[in-house]
DNA sequence: GACGATTAAATCGCATGCGATTGAATTTGG
DNA sequence: CCAAATTCAATCGCATGCGATTTAATCGTC
């Protein structure tokens, strides 16, 4: 079968991209209501997760292990300021660069944000066992499509 | 190892929700140039891919296709009408029901929409029996996870 | 047939994501 | 040493997602 008649019987159900929308939706429909007790969304529980590891990090820092960028991470963390959470103040040594500490407020969380972050990784209907595999393979993937755009 | 002190081990990058997260967002930004040059987002595409297969269809039957709600869907739709690719009218069976039917600017759209799905989906770094099982196997968590959260 | 319950879509408000641009600070090359 | 290039964060605009609510139409039960 050539690639056009193959097009044509593509379904969406059957795409790998959606399959990954999908289920990135579901999560987070899924962890809603314990992150509402928590008081955070789930960009603002990820960026947390880094924090309760870290304590300190930059702006520049966090847009890698978070995969996301200032533009979205701004105005964000601002939220997370305003709540009491984290600090952010200008690195001393060099301006333009934003240092981001996390509140006595915002430790006060850790515990319960760790243990709902176990709580949510049991839920998926896997098995442990399935549960890392399908998670090496799921950042495989996408370290794999990251490195195919860089190199474009 | 009690649950606590687990928790306070674990770490963003082992999340399985990170990496549907991340991965999907990976994925749309990798596809955003082929896009672009359709004209359409990702979920508009998304969208698109229902109707090239199915040229007409409910709202609400759309909501179940492609797991988004009316909030999400209307505006969206609102801009593909705009773009002259769907008409959208009311059932004259029962009025509460949008009929959405794709228009023939959307059906020109179609080759070149689907080889795109055909290309991307070959994008992910996976071999085509790994593309298979990766994209089964996150569609079977998602409905494990939807499963979950409608019994809740 | 009436009327409360249900259903479908739309509306509103808020929080992301991200392309494009800006502005400020630092680095680099001559 | 100094101007151009680079880096970093912020800002702006637009397009999602989704909880909560509203509006309109239909259904169900008496």
């Amino acid at each position: 079968m050539d690639k056009k008649a193959f097009a044509e019987q593509i379904k969406l159900e059957v795409l790998l991209c959606f399959s990954a929308y999908s289920l990135s939706h579901a999560f987070s429909r899924f962890y809603r209501p314990m992150l509402d007790r928590l008081g955070l969304t789930y960009p603002q529980f990820v960026v947390m997760m880094v924090l309760w590891e870290n304590g300190k990090i930059t702006m520049k820092a966090l847009t890698d292990l978070v995969m996301l960028e200032s533009n979205t991470l701004t105005p964000l963390l601002k939220k997370l300021e305003a709540a009491g959470l984290v600090h952010r103040t200008r690195n001393r040594d060099d301006e333009r660069v934003l240092d981001i500490e996390i509140t006595e407020a915002g430790l006060a969380l850790k515990a319960d944000g760790q243990l709902a972050a176990v709580d949510l990784a049991l839920a998926s209907g896997e098995d442990l066992d399935g549960v890392i595999e399908m998670q090496q393979r799921m950042a495989k993937m996408r370290d794999s499509v990251r490195e195919k755009l860089e190199t474009a």
